[in-house]
DNA sequence: TGGTATTTGTCCGTATGTATC
DNA sequence: GGATACATACGGACAAATACC
């Protein structure tokens, strides 16, 4: 699937920030001057540049130009709650990773389920337990809830390895939406009994409403994470 | 100042799906059927159904529409970490508040406090340390580095009723961009000393580096919440 | 199954307004 | 005041995915 302009042009400028080639403080060339070297439209590289303006990379002032203020922090190495999956950031991470499997059952959504997880009453679902492990330390415990009608044919073989691969490569699905929140709470006796909590008396509770491609909340996921290995990150901007 | 024709048409359809005007799982009108309903061009119409993806209010597939997805949360009262400030978020809770200032002095930044807020090695600023109250309970101490060339003449009483009202209403400077961290973190016998922790081990540390409109980093906080307090919430899509 | 209409996604060009330099 | 630069808005064209008959 070929790239679009804009996303090229976004790319092109994030990358260049990235090294260095405009600096900090630095102004971006102007939208004018842009439209000459790649060659588009005022409107493609507005919208190049407002990805960036997203990402927190370059800031922008009406009559005067777009200013870089990205920082090169030190890339932290953990960083969760982000929209990587936990294979995913093991794997860049060079990390020794692995799922365990505690619980796999099927339920039909009831009353009490719908209160906590907004899926609908009466469709079935798959309840799955599972604690992850990095460099053989666990250090999340993942409670989630599929619905079956969107993600078939779950198996525990599938869970232990990525649940979120299998959607891809299998089923043709894929997360488009993600709701989080994120709330500390004391430790759960399931907490001190699977995690490794280095004397914390809390973790880091990530809920999570995920949509697929069509709009339906296919997954309700709490993930608890022991505190010391979770990082996120935010920026925003008021116009 | 006049609002913009696409805010309006953001807000009125924001406001119309809080109102179940259009339902969950529903399709919005076609941006056609938008474009004569708000007089209006396509464009216009577009962007202000982007800013609604943007919030989690609804999910758009080509070919298809832009459906519904918003579902009505019951409010959380509290709700930290967004753009809101200390003062803005008490008031909108109806929650009495209150900030007492530990610390007020003023610094030259050298090397070590280069190191931890990234502001530039010489610059003057103001070291503030801070607890905030809520209905009588201190659930946040602050630490804040701000620039003296920015944020001219702190005093202890600005900074104990609202500093970025002091900043509006002034010296005619806001927050433009704000780049925040999370992390958990065990307490420390200052977080003990003066905060109210409920048996929590640990604190919720928000570290923001805050741009103004020309783009100079002028402030730099770390904020330690209360667990218990402390709520975040987060929504992205992939396309 | 296939063809047509609908709908969103991308891109272009232009005009006007407004803030900055 | 004039030049530069970003912000908003309009209109049109075509592509691509989907829906409908």
């Amino acid at each position: 699937m070929p790239k679009t302009k804009y996303v090229e042009i976004y790319e092109d400028l994030k990358q260049k920030i990235e090294k260095n080639m405009y600096e900090y403080q630095q102004l971006l060339p102007s939208e004018n001057t842009l439209v000459k070297e790649y060659e588009c439209s005022r409107n493609t590289v507005r919208r190049a540049i407002g990805n960036l303006v997203n990402d927190g990379y370059v800031q922008t002032k009406h009559g005067q130009g777009a200013r870089v203020i990205y920082q090169d922090f030190k890339q932290n190495e953990y960083m969760f709650g982000e929209t990587e999956t936990f294979k995913e950031f093991a794997l860049r991470n060079l990390k020794k990773h692995e799922t365990k499997v505690v619980v796999f059952e099927e339920l039909t959504v009831d009353e009490a389920i719908h209160e906590h997880t907004l899926l609908p009453i009466g469709v079935e679902v798959y309840h799955i337990q599972r604690v992850r492990h990095l460099e053989g330390n666990p250090v999340i415990m993942d409670y989630n809830y599929f619905r079956k009608d969107v993600v078939k044919g779950l198996t525990v073989d599938i869970a232990e390895d990525s649940i979120y691969e299998y959607l891809a490569r299998e089923l043709n699905q894929r997360a488009v939406t993600a709701k989080r929140k994120m709330v500390v709470e004391r430790t759960t006796e399931a907490d001190e009994k699977y995690l490794k909590l280095d004397g914390f008396n809390s973790v880091v509770v990530v809920t999570s409403h995920i949509f697929n491609a069509d709009g339906v909340m296919f997954e309700h996921t709490q993930s608890r994470h022991t505190p010391g290995n979770f990082v996120f990150f935010d920026q925003t901007q008021r116009k």
